[in-house]
DNA sequence: GACATTAAGTGGGTTGAAGTGGGATGTTGT
DNA sequence: ACAACATCCCACTTCAACCCACTTAATGTC
């Protein structure tokens, strides 16, 4: 997934996908909350792999996936190609009318916009780039 | 099962099932205590693979489960989706009003709530995350 | 390039399901 | 027989799912 997508949320607490990225997404997916200030969605397909590999954890390791799981909510598009994000995760990302979805290789962010520009500014600085063009000997 | 819901205990000590995790419950399945201070809903099916895993053990280690098996109850949905606790359950995990319904991939929880709200802003740090994140390769 | 056509994104009204409360009836145990 | 409790039934409120409409951007055609 790729791209950087400016979207708004409505009053009651909908998005819109990118039509980019729901192809890859699929009609179903999860989205749940990210080590940044931001929330990730994950294609059913990926997310059910990563439910497969909890549950062969032993039992005090999922307790600590608990709250991942908590948060992680079962999207569906409507007709509209739009997802209602629950409250508890718009809370955490700080989400109220500009967000941004940004594409992530594996999976995509919502970013609040405001969030996403500093984030980015300080990410795409050229050395950044060139380090990360160097560990990838691209 | 994902997500994080506020219900209500009724005066009758009856708990609505959010509809989101019906699905993965089914209509009867097995509610028993937990190493946290809450409850643990498990499938009909996931309790049954429970039950033959213990039948499997020595006798002097399943006597050590004995508290799981007579704490656990095993519920039904009522036509409006409720299912009702039996008194020592609700004792255990301190439920009065205020329930939070946690989704744990592939068992629910049933919290007070404030003692939910405590566990879960401890649980739910940068650190936390990023481990958790880690750990699975995500 | 100008225009027509389609798709994408946004906003809002309507309806039915989900969640909640409580009365009436039935069942159990002492 | 009676109390305590479970089950069934009905009523109410709220909100998510569904539907329709509009605007803007993208695409295609002449």
């Amino acid at each position: 997934m790729t791209g950087e997508f400016q979207h708004t949320l409505d009053s009651k607490g909908r998005l819109s996908i990118p039509s980019r990225l729901r192809e890859e997404l699929g009609n179903v997916f999860f989205v749940t909350l990210s080590m940044d200030k931001c929330l990730s969605a994950y294609s059913a397909e990926s997310w059910q792999s990563f439910s497969d590999k909890v549950n062969e954890m032993p039992y005090v390791k999922q307790r600590k996936m608990r709250p991942l799981f908590a948060y992680a909510a079962k999207c569906e598009l409507d007709a509209q190609g739009r997802i209602l994000l629950p409250q508890n995760l718009r809370d955490f990302a700080a989400l109220t009318k500009n967000v941004t979805v940004v594409g992530c290789n594996n999976h995509a962010e919502f970013w609040d916009s405001d969030s996403w520009s500093n984030i980015y500014i300080n990410e795409t600085t050229p050395e950044n780039i060139a380090a990360v063009m160097e560990e990838l000997e691209f």
